[in-house]
DNA sequence: GGTAATTGCACCATCGATGGTGCATAAATG
DNA sequence: CATTTATGCACCATCGATGGTGCAATTACC
C-alpha cells in the first residue's frame, strides 16, 4: 500500500476497488451522500477505503465542475511590514476557520503588478478577495466587477466596493493629543514644534493630516504652514526629509507625528546617518505598529488597528448585497508598551528545557 | 461588450465566434500553434478576439488537464516577523520572476497544522513546495514525498530533501565574536558575563550554540556552566527568562545571544515591565534581523540571512536530482546601521509633494 | 396479490483546457 | 499527370469531481 502510492487516488480507483460507480464515491466522499440515499453501509466501506489508500479530494477539478474553489484571495501591499504581516497571520486564521483557502498575494504597490497579480488569482478562480491597501482600488475593483467576484476594501476608502476600515480621522486625533501631551510635560511647546512626515495624497493619509491639523488647531489655536512633509511610503524618502529638517534647522522637530512604520524606519536610517547623538528630546508619534518601535531612546506612540475584527467584518461584509463602509476604531498604545501579537496564540510545541553540555 | 461580460470567454466562446475549433483557439493561447501549424493569420484573428473578449485561461482548467498547475508553496511558520515576512516577499517576486504563482502559507508552529496546511496546498495541486522553518520537516517531507511532490528545505537542515541553510555555525561565531569584542571595550569581561537566551532543541539552534561556544572557549579559554537559557520560540517564555535572570542577579547579563527575533520581543516586554532603568550597559546579539532593533538604547549586533540567494537556490535544487545541502553565509549587521530591504525595490508610484493647505 | 411508495444506486453530461491522431486540401516533385 | 510531401486544422478522449435524472429492487399498503 505505501509502495503503490505513487499516483494519487481517484474516486474512480475508490470506485473500482469498493464497486460502487464514481458518483457515489464522490456523495460519500463530500458529504452529501445522505441527501442521496446512499445507505449508511455502504457509505462507511468507501470512507474506510479512501482512507486506507489515503485519499484526497482533487480540489482543482472540484473546482472547476462545481465553479466553488475555496480559496479567498487576500491583496497586500507588501509582506515585510508588521502590519500587513500581521494581516497575513490573522488572514490566514479567519479564512481557514471557515474552511477556506488562503492565498496572500503582494501588489507592491504598482498599480500594474495589483492588476496582474489579482487576474492570476482570478485564473485560479478565487472565491473572494480581501483588498488592503492597493495604489489603485477603483483598477482592482474594476477587474472585480468584471469577473464577478466579491470582494471588500480593509483600510481602503470604498467608493465602489465594501469597506472595512480603521477610524484614520479618530486615530490621528488620538495620536496627536497623546504626543503633544506628553511633549508638554517636558517644556513649553508652540505649534511650529509640532510636525507631521510621510503619507502621501490618499484618503488614509488626508484623514489623518486633517485630525493632525484639528487637533493642532484646539490646542494652538493656529495651524502653522508647512508643518507637513509628505514623503510617500519609501523608506528613503523619508529619511531624506529628516536630513533636510535637520539641515535647515539643526535639531528634529521637538514633537512629531510619522505617518506609517515605513516612514518610521525612514527616521531610524536618519538616525543612522547621526550616531552618538542621542535624539532624547524628541517625541514621536506613529501610525502604525511595530513592537520594536515601542522601546526606542525616545517615546513613541502608536497606533494600532484592531486588525482581526476588521478581517471578520470584511467575511460579514461579502455577504451583504450592496457595498457598506464600516469603521474600527484603532488602539493607542503607550510608549515602552509590548503588547500582544498574533504570535502569542501559537502553541509552541516543545516545552523549555535546558541543555545539557 | 462590456455589458455582456458577466461570465468569463472561454476557449469554447472563441471558437464559435472565430469559426475555429476549440483545440485550435486553445494551441493558440497556450503559445504551442507554431507547432501545430495553425496560421500566422488564423493565430492573429483568434488572439485579436481574445483581446476584445477579455479572454482569460482558466487556469484550474488547465491545470487539470496538463497535471502542472503553475503554483509554488511556501511554507513558513509564521508571517509576522521580520525574517519570514521578508522571505514571502522575496519569495513572491522570485515566483513570478519564473512564471509561477506563489502560494504562501503558514503553520503556526504547529506539527499538525504543518501537515493540514501542506495537505491543502497538494490538494490544490502545487508544483512544488518551499519549506521554511516547519517544526516537523520530516512529517512534511513524507507528506510530500507520498504525493509525488518535489521540495526543498529553506533553512532547515535536510535529512532526506534539498536544503538551502543559512551558516548558523559561522554566524554565530560571527556575532559571539562581534559582541565580545564590543563588550570588552566597556569593560572587563568575564565567561560568566555572557549569556544566550532563546531557541529551542533544533538543528539550528543547536548550531547557534556550539557556535557560542566555541567562540567563549577560544576566547575566554572556558565555557562557563549554566550560560544558556532554552526558552523556545515565544515572547512570553523569553520575557519569563529574563525576568529570573534578574530577579537572581540584580540585573541582565553584561553581553548576551539572542536566538532570534521573536525572542528578542521577549527582552522587549522584560524591558516593558522595568520602565524607567535604561540598561544602556548591555551588548545584544540577535541572531536574526530587525532594523528597528538596530536602534534601542544599547548596541545591538544582528545576523542576517541573504534570502534571496536562497530562494535561487532553491530554485535551483528543485531541478536537482538527488538531495543537496546548500548553505548561504548570512551577513552580520552592526549596532545602528539600518540596511536596505525587499521595500527599497518597490517603486512609489506617486513622487513625494506638498499639500497645499 | 397488485399497485404505490420508498430505497439505493448507476448513468451521463458537464466544468475548461490539452494534446495525440487523422484527414482533407494544396503544393512540390519526378 | 500521378504521386509524394506539406499544410492547416478538426475530432475526440481525457484530467477528477459533481449533480440531475432515471430505473431496478425492495418494502408498504389496501
Amino acid at each position: 500500500m505505501s509502495e503503490k502510492e505513487r499516483k494519487k487516488a481517484t474516486i474512480y480507483d475508490l470506485s473500482v476497488v469498493s464497486g460502487a460507480s464514481p458518483s457515489t464515491v464522490a456523495s460519500v466522499l463530500n458529504g452529501t451522500w445522505r441527501k442521496r440515499r446512499i445507505s449508511e453501509e455502504t457509505a462507511a466501506k468507501i470512507l474506510s477505503l479512501a482512507r486506507e489508500h489515503d485519499y484526497k479530494a482533487n480540489l482543482q477539478a472540484r473546482a472547476l465542475r462545481s465553479s466553488r474553489s475555496g480559496l479567498v484571495g487576500l491583496l497586500l501591499p507588501v509582506y515585510d511590514n508588521r502590519f500587513f504581516s500581521s494581516m497575513a497571520q490573522t488572514f490566514e486564521s479567519e479564512a481557514r476557520k471557515r474552511g477556506l483557502v488562503p492565498m496572500v498575494v503582494s501588489g507592491r504597490r504598482d498599480p500594474e503588478e495589483e492588476r496582474r497579480t489579482v487576474e492570476s488569482l482570478i485564473a485560479y478562480a478565487i472565491d473572494s478577495l480581501f483588498i488592503a491597501g492597493a495604489t489603485d482600488p477603483d483598477g482592482v475593483h474594476e477587474i472585480c466587477m468584471r469577473a464577478g467576484l466579491p470582494h471588500v476594501n480593509i483600510d481602503l476608502p470604498g467608493k465602489f466596493a465594501s469597506s472595512v476600515i480603521a477610524d484614520n480621522r479618530q486615530g490621528a486625533e488620538a495620536l496627536t493629543s497623546a504626543i503633544i501631551r506628553h511633549a508638554e510635560t517636558l517644556g513649553p511647546l508652540h505649534s511650529g514644534d509640532v510636525y507631521l512626515f510621510g503619507g502621501r495624497n490618499d484618503h488614509a493619509s488626508r484623514e489623518r493630516i486633517a485630525g493632525f491639523h484639528a487637533v493642532k488647531q484646539s490646542v494652538f489655536g493656529a495651524v502653522t504652514k508647512g508643518d507637513i512633509e509628505i514623503t510617500g511610503y519609501s523608506p528613503s524618502a523619508t529619511a531624506l526629509a529628516f536630513d533636510r529638517f535637520f539641515d535647515k534647522h539643526g535639531r528634529l522637530p521637538k514633537c512629531f507625528f510619522i505617518n506609517s512604520s515605513i516612514n518610521f524606519e525612514g527616521l531610524l536610517r536618519f538616525m543612522g546617518r547621526h550616531d552618538g547623538e542621542t535624539f532624547g528630546d524628541i517625541v514621536v508619534g506613529c501610525f502604525d505598529y511595530d513592537p520594536f518601535a515601542s522601546f526606542l531612546p525616545f517615546p513613541v506612540y502608536m497606533i494600532r488597528p484592531n486588525i482581526s475584527k476588521m478581517l471578520e467584518r470584511g467575511f460579514d461584509l461579502l455577504e451583504e448585497p450592496k457595498p457598506l463602509t464600516i469603521m474600527i476604531e484603532p488602539e493607542l498604545v503607550p510608549p515602552r508598551t509590548a503588547l500582544e501579537g498574533p504570535l502569542d496564540a501559537l502553541n509552541d510545541p516543545s516545552p523549555p528545557f535546558v541543555f545539557a553540555d
